[in-house]
DNA sequence: CCCTGATTCGC
DNA sequence: GCGAATCAGG
């Protein structure tokens, strides 16, 4: 599997998202855990916390002489706050496509994927924690706006637009969604909402989440 | 043991 | 550029 553009993307937004190497590399299958790990150096993302020596120098490998290569530490970076994480009810994680990490560890808090581009923070005891708040943000209806109404030709696609297919190939009237995409997805949000869904464990599965994956974000 | 990210180095 | 192997820490 070759990184290829969207791949990339998606590799970076979950990474700035907080997900794991492993989640990253489940999520986008064909690749290993150093893999992504790997990318993620060379695309020079790194700065995240790591369990390792956050602060220290880290020198650890002798067989060869070791380069006194004194590696600037990066200016320490708290993980970014997703936004979509915040703002989003988590009440609704309605799925997953790929295996979701389910890891049990002491007080780990975990980046469950609500979807395209948004990740809930879930620790061991909120499994669904209320969010009395209500949502700073309304989810728009899934309408293709008035411009692309007309038909996004597959001509018209790019990195940025959604290519999720209106009706079938074959018909007169087929066309691709084409509204903004989800920064890192194919898909707009909306249609993201829909490709990626699977099912949780069922036990963690609740009756009537609403749908609030990360939310769009504007770039 | 499990996990995490970091680094090296042969390809 | 890529990623397995390895390291180091939780």
């Amino acid at each position: 599997m070759s990184w290829t553009e969207e791949r990339i993307e998606r590799l970076k937004a979950m990474w700035t998202e907080g997900a794991t190497a492993s989640q990253i590399a489940d999520e986008l299958g064909g690749v290993s855990r150093n893999a992504v790990i790997g990318k993620a150096h060379r695309l020079g993302l790194e700065a995240r916390p790591s369990p390792v020596k956050p602060g220290e120098e880290k020198e650890h490998r002798s067989p060869a002489a070791a380069a006194p290569t004194p590696k600037p530490a990066p200016a320490e970076r708290p993980a970014p706050r997703p936004a979509a994480a915040a703002a989003a009810p988590e009440q609704a994680a309605p799925a997953h496509p790929a295996p979701q990490r389910q890891r049990a560890q002491s007080d780990n808090i975990q980046y469950r994927s609500i979807g395209p581009g948004g990740f809930i923070r879930q620790g061991p005891g909120d499994q669904q924690a209320p969010i009395p708040p209500a949502p700073p943000r309304r989810l728009v209806p899934a309408k293709p706006s008035p411009e692309v109404a007309d038909k996004t030709s597959l001509l018209d696609l790019n990195d940025r637009i959604c290519k999720w297919p209106m009706g079938h190939p074959g018909e007169p009237d087929f066309h691709f969604c084409g509204n903004a995409s989800n920064p890192g997805f194919p898909y707009c949000v909306e249609h993201c909402g829909v490709a990626y869904q699977a099912q949780l464990p069922r036990r963690d599965r609740r009756p009537p989440p609403p749908l609030p994956f990360g939310g769009p974000r504007v770039r």
